[in-house]
DNA sequence: ATACTATAATATAACGATAACATATATTAG
DNA sequence: CTAATATATGTTATCGTTATATTATAGTAT
């Protein structure tokens, strides 16, 4: 049987308050009865029960986290730094996979809500905005990352996502590349704007018209980024390169030029935004954007923390903007190379 | 500011306990008065606090989920296959990442304990199953994936190792392979053990003789299966081929191969357990074991739904054993072929 | 008419912890 | 020597539910 703090306070032979007293280490007690609890409540192996404990002091020492696939690096990557910083100061995560699907995101912020958790960090679909404000005013804390919300008052823990893209099409220009695709995500989800913002930068600052045959949108999931790369191919004049704007839609991207035989980069250059283990390890070697995965993780827990902390007080929109990297593996080759040979 | 039961008592004009009954769905009330407490729940946005209702009724409608590695194919896979099985009935999961470490592992049955999870499904290490055991003492269910472990008397959800990885030596056996090396994973878990029986079972039938140089052992995380492969490389006789046992250590392991720019199969052909989405997409396809990871996530769910509800009964030693599928890609290649070139 | 059952509502005791309050003693200050 | 303070302990209300016991009314059977 679960034991009580009442079974640790009759073993000890004091009060229920002293037993209290001493595993909550707070208020006066003698020496002799801290030994004597901590002894009975070792031998009985006294567990106290957070339930109760939370229903009391209104704590729950857990934080939600909703984030849109667990099945990405980037991610795991965030959640992983989430987790050290707030296990380090005693916080439990509860992790929730929206799978950027709005009406399951909502069930999750929903059952947070009736879990009490302290706090939630929260990659968000545009979909929920005004359930989020709900629970803001409710007093729950709440951090966004990776994707920016006007709307929403408080801290975001964000990339630069246009500057990056820029810099990836660039890269492509300076290669060579003249017809430059995009496969977008979800056309109302901000990271998606950002980066497509991106893309049309670069292209513009070349001179370069924008071929709004060459713009796919997906949506952030693997099969749609084949089924996109699939229409691009199937064009009479499909584009020289692509730009991919995140993991999942760049391994479906990798897996239709695989099936159709498109060689890489000699037929088709490819860029894919987020940084895989894999990624150098495809034929080619992919070029990526690695975002700070781990740091945007480790800050949002920081934030979060800290406005636990002073809860209650208003918090205001707030930007905290990491820059992403680009790397340079083999995918983009060189164009003038290539058509050199 | 949050609202009780009791405010929505009090906005109905009834007591507490027609509210609870009504919104728990038990017991006799009115109709008159249900419609009044559910359209006054609704008015102030009542939620139940599940908190409060865990205290008393002794179920939290949550189950524990401890697995070794948040970031590979297999276990987010076995995670899902969970989720989608006890969301349906009204489970919430809280996911933990022990990450292959026994102390993290340790620290995570307790949170789950003090938690109160109404069961646990966990991909255990062997080093706290005197633990697990007191956890089912208690009264919590438990049911293990994909790690056997003989002392625990429970449902074990695993799949025939033994029988997968002799098939995959076998495989490379067949196409001419003969000095096979193996990076197996952590030298106490069942898994790897069964991996390497297999390992060892198909070398045996096939009469060649097993050089323990050609045998390292890892940790299952990548750094360590690059490791491994390195000092393989750095033989004097290298293998020829090698096959490595889990997902993450088949990553290193390519990184190595990769970095010391060593030909795939040519020089060295490599099978791996697990079977990642990016499998097909590296340089060559990677020849790999499918395990039916979303499979073993749907029925350990199932089979602890079942032990939770008939909760107290003592459950008896039990295995349920899935098949992998070999998929044969072109990281194999055919040794003769090669040698004829 | 009496006894019994079905229906309905309320008041209240748990669940297991914390914390506010009350009480008691020892120590120190004025 | 008294007042004030620090130390130590115990009693009990409280958190927000659910569930049990209690009471009340109406309908049905004997």
């Amino acid at each position: 049987m679960r034991k009580t703090l009442k079974d640790v306070a009759q073993k000890a032979g004091v009060s229920v308050a002293v037993a209290s007293r001493v595993l909550g280490n707070y208020g006066y007690v003698s020496e002799e009865n801290k030994e004597k609890v901590l002894k009975a409540a070792k031998q009985i192996g006294y567990y106290s029960d957070i339930l109760a404990r939370s229903l009391k002091t209104k704590k729950t020492y857990s934080i939600g986290v909703i984030i849109s696939d667990v099945t990405t690096f980037f991610f795991t990557s965030v959640v992983r730094g989430i987790e050290d910083v707030a296990n380090q100061s005693g916080y439990h995560v509860t992790l929730c996979n929206s799978d950027e699907d709005p009406q399951k995101e909502r069930e999750y912020l929903e059952e947070l809500y009736k879990r009490r958790v302290d706090g939630i960090i929260i990659s968000p679909t545009n979909k929920n905005i005004a359930y989020i404000k709900k629970i803001m005013r409710s007093g729950i804390p709440v951090v966004l990352v990776d994707r920016k919300i006007d709307e929403i008052d408080t801290t975001q823990i964000l990339v630069d996502n246009e500057w990056a893209s820029c810099e990836a099409v660039k890269h492509l220009i300076n290669l060579g590349y003249r017809r430059i695709g995009a496969i977008n995500g979800v056309k109302e989800i901000r990271t998606s704007e950002e980066r497509f913002a991106g893309y049309k930068k670069a292209l513009r600052e070349s001179d370069i018209k924008i071929d709004p045959q060459l713009i796919k949108y997906g949506n952030f999931r693997m099969e749609n980024g084949k089924e996109a790369m699939v229409e691009l191919l199937k064009m009479k004049e499909p584009p020289d390169a692509v730009f991919v704007a995140n993991e999942t839609m760049t391994t479906g991207a990798l897996l239709a030029l695989k099936e159709n035989e498109v060689k890489i980069p000699q037929e088709m250059a490819i860029i894919g935004f987020d940084d895989p283990v894999w990624a150098p390890l495809v034929d080619p070697p992919l070029t990526t954007i690695r975002q700070p995965s781990y740091s945007i993780g480790t800050i949002a827990s920081q934030v979060l923390l800290q406005k636990m902390d002073t809860r209650g007080r208003k918090t205001k929109h707030e930007e905290i903007i990491l820059k992403p990297k680009l790397i340079i593996r083999e995918s983009c080759g060189e164009k003038i190379k290539i058509k050199n040979k």
